[in-house]
DNA sequence: AGTAAAGTGAGCATAAACAATCATATGCTT
DNA sequence: AAGCATATGATTGTTTATGCTCACTTTACT
């Protein structure tokens, strides 16, 4: 067990539980005790979480985290949720996919969606047109030949591998698109959709804007999550699909909004 | 095993697992620790994965990318003539790049540059701000926080992952750009530089007019083929970086011109 | 308040990992 | 084929991570 892995699990730990003893993490994670308030310490001086006597508890700052600590364990529940997401998709649309690890899946699903394959008619135009700021998922799907890529233009930044800026904006202003599939770092009722970077909310928003169709593609840790900047109001979306583990209470909330849950 | 391979398959090893011990890679590849050590470096300088003590772990940008990507083909031609349009570059300047296999390889070498590396010193403007409407190139420089990307829209040919079409054209004429580097898939002295597809040829005949300089890279073969569509003539370009191998008659018709001929 | 129990930080010892250096081997260029 | 550059492995002295002990502080309970 090397040192940053021990890290980011006291991390998951203390996200989601809000709390951990220094005892029980030195069980967890097969470490002394002295280690683990070594770690506490270097953690706690990145303000990701706040020290307690005997324990840590979780800061704000903790609850927005970097994709660096975000496990592939929830893979599966994203590609589950990914595969509903594009057997929503009918042939010749125009589809808007915004950055993120839940919107690549969403990507990858479609290119996977067998019948936009290249047919023996030869068609003119393309199966599939993805309209995209997110330049991971366009160097992904540029290979497959049934779909036609549009990129919007921008800065790309770092974390998220998003496209920002007033050239996204221009190039969003100029397309029409049918469904907007949104990943999202944090959604409720009350908030609406939010990203972690205000320029990416404002693209993101404009991709919502755009599109006739508005899917939130979310797994259920996004629901109790909170985000800096606002993407959207919540009776923008169309549709959400999620995992069970979502509060009832919420997704009621959400229905009487008049949005489509669904639950894969 | 070469070390192209070692390293990509420390990285598959490395987002399959999340992180990796010096010792099991070096068990798993057959070579010495302190090769382990210097690849983890490497790796490291271009941000896809980052040291610990004994180990290291995936960062969030080497998640997202297909591998295919990452690893650099080995082609010593074009990597040397990258090495040397890459050493014309100095900090701050806005560079632009075209697509293709040479013009990638010279985005390569610029992330390599390693005085261009985040310094103690965080400033805040950028080290080095690279304008590109290929998506490949775009993926793989956007890991590296030292430079700014922008990224033209467009849509994206799956031939040569360059964007193309009204909106790359668009936001091309609203940069201005010190050197592009440009890759064709022909040059000579009547023709000028060009592409293989019309559209292609448009846009980086764009890149051309917004940029003071512009800087051909070619591997020799290039000056014996032809390709459909013109990108500009050869008056146009300043430099040309090749490999020895090229007619000297030829070269000589293109000094008469006023280009500077680089032979690597 | 007083006392016991638990938690803490500091210092120290040890083992592992490291960077630097050199020598050898491999491969590319001329 | 010779010469240069690069890649690799081994060696050595240095650094880092960790666990342990111990004197001290905070918390909890009477």
């Amino acid at each position: 067990m090397n040192r940053q892995l021990r890290l980011s699990s006291i991390l998951e730990l203390v996200v989601e539980k809000g709390s951990v003893e220094v005892d029980d993490a030195s069980r967890i994670l097969g470490v002394s005790a002295a280690t683990i308030r070594r770690d506490f310490d270097v953690l706690a001086k990145r303000q990701l979480l706040t020290r307690t006597h005997g324990g840590a508890v979780a800061t704000g700052s903790s609850l927005g985290l970097p994709l660096t600590y975000k496990v592939a364990k929830d893979d599966k529940v994203k590609q589950r949720i990914a595969k509903v997401a594009a057997e929503m998709v009918t042939r010749h649309q125009i589809i808007g996919i915004n950055g993120g690890t839940t919107s690549t899946e969403v990507a990858r699903a479609l290119a996977a969606r067998t019948e936009f394959a290249p047919s023996e008619s030869q068609e003119h135009s393309p199966a599939l047109t993805v309209v995209t700021n997110a330049v991971n998922i366009a160097a992904e799907l540029t290979v497959r030949h049934q779909i036609k890529i549009v990129v919007t233009g921008g800065v790309a930044r770092p974390q998220s591998y998003e496209l920002i800026g007033p050239f996204a904006e221009e190039v969003l202003k100029e397309v029409n698109i049918d469904i907007t599939f949104l990943g999202v770092n944090a959604f409720n009722p009350v908030m609406g959709a939010a990203a972690n970077h205000e320029d990416e909310a404002k693209v993101n928003r404009q991709m919502v804007a755009r599109s006739k169709k508005v899917v939130v593609v979310a797994d259920s840790s996004k629901f109790t999550r909170t985000a800096f900047a606002t993407i959207c109001a919540a009776d923008q979306i169309n549709t959400i699909i999620t995992d069970a583990g979502t509060d009832e209470k919420m997704l009621e909330e959400l229905r009487q909004l008049g949005i489509e849950i669904i639950i894969t």
